[in-house]
DNA sequence: GCTATATTTCGATAATACTGGAAATATCGG
DNA sequence: CCGATATTTCCAGTATTATCGAAATATAGC
């Protein structure tokens, strides 16, 4: 990952609602959600949200699917990996905390099992 | 952390001058860079520099420490820790990848000890 | 083909960010 | 106190972003 496409990354993820749709997308897995229902959830103009769908589509940190009439976003663990990745390798040199991510009591969610391997 | 300190935390990454004076100083280490130097190296207008430096100031990714006539900044890792973990716990839910990260296979640079546990 | 639904594109507007020159502030060495 | 250095604050100008209504596009069912 370059550093370009670390600040297209984190500046896709610097926004309030943009952060909420990545989060809420999260959520809902890999079945994801139409663009509707997350306007509605975050009382969206559907035009803002296409707008704010648009830059995480172009950072590659979500997909869209035609489904019928409605379009459906899923979140792409991918670039989140690779940015989170870009973090601790060119960030936190120094810093043991860090450097050694793997304490097992940093896992507060059980993150649930899904079925397909990413 | 909130999700308003992580688009926070995120925004002031998110520019290709302010990531690249994060960087900088994280590999300064401890010691960190004064004002002149970075904006030498980044061949930014000082007062531009200054802009930069006040974002990632606010977001607590950098302290700032006057050295006789010198402001010397240095790479403050506990926002950014808390940053890495907001996105492994918050966003990567459902990703194998990103749930379990402590696969030694991640560990691309050797992670040089520091001698003070953070 | 027509109507209804879902979403995007377009266009306009308001807000915010980025930049750098000039002046102000802080420190140092005489 | 004065001149020199380091950096910030102030103040514009310019560019980019965020928002939303209205029109356009795509799909579905009749």
């Amino acid at each position: 990952m370059t550093p370009k496409d670390a600040v297209e990354a984190l500046y896709a993820l610097a926004h309030e609602h943009r952060l909420g749709v990545y989060r809420m997308l999260v959520e809902a897995g890999p079945e994801g959600l139409n663009a509707g229902t997350i306007a509605q959830r975050l009382e969206l103009a559907p035009s803002s949200l296409t707008f704010h769908l648009q830059h995480l589509q172009r950072a590659e940190l979500i997909t869209q699917q035609r489904q019928s009439r409605q379009l459906i976003y899923a979140a792409d663990f991918s670039v989140m990996n690779d940015l989170v990745s870009y973090l601790t390798d060119n960030c936190c040199a120094g810093s043991a905390a860090c450097a050694a991510p793997c304490e097992p009591a940093r896992a507060k969610k059980p993150a649930r099992k899904s079925s397909r391997a990413a």
